[in-house]
DNA sequence: CGTGTAAGGAATTCTGACACG
DNA sequence: CGTGTAAGGAATTCTGACACG
């Protein structure tokens, strides 16, 4: 599932590079993950590393907060939103296996 | 130029993180870029950031040097291969605009 | 609730050099 | 030539807390 764009969820940069690429402040940044709306994964020593992934859905994150919307829910927009496209990949799935048995094409 | 692809080229990963996604010495990754084999950014305090582009060079690097090739040598081979591909994307573009001025369609 | 900040410490990175071969 | 390493310093990141509102 996504086989397109293979960088785009490689968890490599590091809080200060997604600080200056989302404009926000570390403070933020990290606030959001102790809220559950970010993920970040952890180095040996302990430091946070993001995905560019990540630093696109901070940056939907903070214009929900500026919108006034409180994180937590955001935090179920994000949810349904994840539900959503899995949703829409196993849709996919499906009709990729169907066109490879019977070799249909829509439209 | 390019289009695709927008995270690959962009320059973002530490030193730390490539040294971990390349399995090279910190010293190996300096050193390459001392030949002038590779080009890292500088942050605002000085640490180099990388894309995952230079990620890859550096594999294929890693591996010419394995075979005994010469960073020299190196150079010369990477400088070759920018040149073939910056005529392939000049390529690609003129007939783009051959195809929009004319609408024409190959094959 | 969301964010700024000062505090102290630990992890990360930097440069220039010596060493080996 | 290509790479390891110890050295000292600077930049980066971490956590927990206090503050404000």
């Amino acid at each position: 599932m996504r086989s397109e764009e293979p960088y785009k969820d490689k968890k490599v940069i590091t809080i200060g590079v997604v600080r200056e690429l989302t404009g926000l402040s570390d403070r933020q940044i990290r606030y959001y993950e102790e809220r559950k709306l970010i993920f970040p994964v952890r180095s040996a020593g302990g430091s946070r590393k993001y995905s560019f992934s990540d630093v696109e859905r901070l940056m939907v994150i903070a214009d929900k907060i500026e919108d006034g919307v409180q994180t937590h829910e955001i935090r179920r927009e994000l949810v349904q939103e994840s539900k959503r496209s899995s949703k829409a990949e196993v849709r996919t799935m499906i009709q990729g296996q169907i066109n490879a048995q019977f070799g249909t094409r829509r439209q």
